[in-house]
DNA sequence: CTGAAAGCGCTTACAG
DNA sequence: CTGAAAGCGCTTACAG
């Protein structure tokens, strides 16, 4: 290539204009007459010349980068991310890039501190926050995020502290038509795996849809029927573990996610319960390994196309300076064959 | 905050020194005296300063950044991206993160100009390739690529052409291994089901691996037993639907990767056929839905830590001066239900 | 070991 | 519609 890399100043100099004209005319200000931007255009292209992110950053004080963040417990197994949040991910991808926009991810640990490492460093404008069940651990970190006028959205903590920054689905909704589905397959005594703290408001909500759900029915909601449990698979199994142990006659069970439900699923199978013979079985989420267990698990769908769009969209209005503006996504009801009925295994 | 965003001026005041002693010292430079270096630090941590990324990338002409960018068929759905992909990136991430180095992921068409678009525009230092089936239509531009000095690695593509970029496995290595199982098995007419062209090495070199096994023990290599598929469920499941109207006898089958594994499975149950009672199967990856589909897939497990370990190694050498240095990792077996024998579904 | 100074390649008021 | 000039916040020779 020469002598060095290319600059607007080479452009300028081949197109016969001044620098800041290229500039201009690379990023289509209608203050440049249109054939001098044409002109400009078929040169950088022919030098194949790159306008030098960190230069337009610098001056510009945008790095037009979103980051992406998943929050992992630091005690899972490195290779397992939850498939789900994998999902939003290429297609948060696909979106920020349809709106001119760069995506960092980073695996992180609760414990850093990102306003600061991403927005303060000039990294990214903006940032998303991916990982539900620790909701507890970092509200403190988020409300001062959210004073200190950080620019973040986060997936499923819709809670009145977060508005304007909070994407979700309507888990509560969700929680009473899976719900009101077991129920009309005839089941009575339906299980309930995974927490219902504050800690993890989509578990929360969820469940609430299943008590309103049950009781709207005339159907108890048992004590002994809800089981703790994080989303994972093994801790699906683990609560399963103890809910057998316990004794408590069950008809149905319904997993705060489909990874608590498979896992749920394992021990049972281990137990020589059949599904749906004996026991009805169903999740939330709908990640691909919901298809490809058998019997396929009946779950509700979370949409990560329109997930995915939600968030970029209430970010880079935020980045934009307008105020944020949560959003609570309908949930979709997926028959398969882990419930027993009209569909089978 | 005050009067604007904190600089390394700022620093340097607060700690009495002058701005380059603050960025030497923040660098942990040998040139700064302990106690200074320590000193700036504690202010800096105190006024929660970061380095402008921007400024520091415009300076040094270096982004500290990877690009990994994943090849996606334009035609196939968008939310489908291939798990074992999924897992590269997330361990490649981490190993990047180790390193000190933020990663841009961006899904692209096959027709993009990464090597200007990212290396030219300073938005990363190197790009990491993955993505395969579709070697033969970038083969002409990764050799651009590489001609031009371009900092890359690639994911599997194990050519003379691309010695020092391309880390991958011992795939022919591994196709005989798996074919010496299925053979162990008593299994005979086994079917391949992948392209064996040059488009995709590594397919071609699981089938190479393929005849080799099958030669050795004196068992004939049928055409009819080959069939094309591309690394996709939906067109295993067309393969498999190809052979079975073929007509052509078969006891086993060995798919090029488990999503094609999975899609002839898919097929052969649709058939009314027994896995692994009349056909024994298998594949390569270990993706999740490995495990989980019933019955669970005997596979070649390719190990996705080491891959990013040693992807992300090879690039950072190479954008250090040095030569890049091609590897090939081994393969393991993972023997599930599907093949039956002493193992069961 | 430290500081003063130059300069990376842009964007954006400002002036015409 | 265009250009000359300033300056974003760093890193890195250069000089001491």
């Amino acid at each position: 290539m020469g002598s060095g890399k290319t600059t607007s100043f080479d452009i300028a100099q081949a197109a016969g204009v001044s620098q800041a004209t290229v500039s201009r005319a690379l990023r289509n200000s209608p203050l440049v007459n249109v054939e001098t931007r044409q002109k400009v255009k078929r040169i950088a292209r022919e030098l194949n010349y790159r306008v030098d992110r960190s230069a337009a950053g610098l001056r510009s004080q945008r790095s037009n980068t979103l980051a992406l963040l998943i929050f992992e417990d630091p005690t899972t197994d490195d290779s397992q991310i939850n498939p789900f949040f994998l999902s939003l991910l290429g297609n948060a991808t696909r979106f920020a890039a349809r709106r001119g926009y760069d995506v960092l991810v980073s695996f992180q640990q609760l414990s850093d501190d990102w306003l600061y490492e991403y927005e303060a460093a000039n990294r990214a404008d903006g940032i998303i926050l991916l990982g539900y069940g620790d909701y507890g651990k970092i509200s403190d970190k988020l409300r001062r995020l959210h004073d200190d006028g950080g620019h973040f959205v986060i997936w499923g903590a819709t809670t009145p502290e977060l508005e304007g920054h909070a994407i979700g689905c309507r888990n509560r909704n969700g929680g009473e038509i899976i719900t009101r589905h077991l129920l009309a397959l005839g089941r009575r005594r339906i299980a309930f795996i995974g927490g219902a703290s504050d800690d993890c408001p989509e578990f929360k909500q969820r469940f609430e849809g299943y008590c309103a759900a049950l009781e709207n029915e005339g159907v108890w909601v048992r004590d002994e029927l809800r089981v703790d449990a994080e989303n994972q698979e093994t801790s699906g199994f683990q609560a399963m573990d103890r809910l057998l142990e316990s004794g408590a006659q069950f008809d149905a069970v319904l997993g705060a996610s489909d990874l608590i439900a498979i896992g749920a699923m394992k021990r049972m199978r281990k137990a020589g319960l059949s599904i749906p013979e004996d026991v009805s079985v169903a999740g939330f989420d709908d990640i691909p390994a919901a298809s490809y267990f058998t019997p396929s698990l009946t779950t509700m769908r979370q949409d990560t196309r329109a997930a995915a769009e939600a968030l970029v969209d209430n970010l880079l209005a935020m980045i934009d300076g307008q105020p944020g503006q949560s959003q609570l996504l309908p949930m979709e009801l997926v028959v398969r064959g882990s419930c027993g009925g009209r569909d089978r295994g």
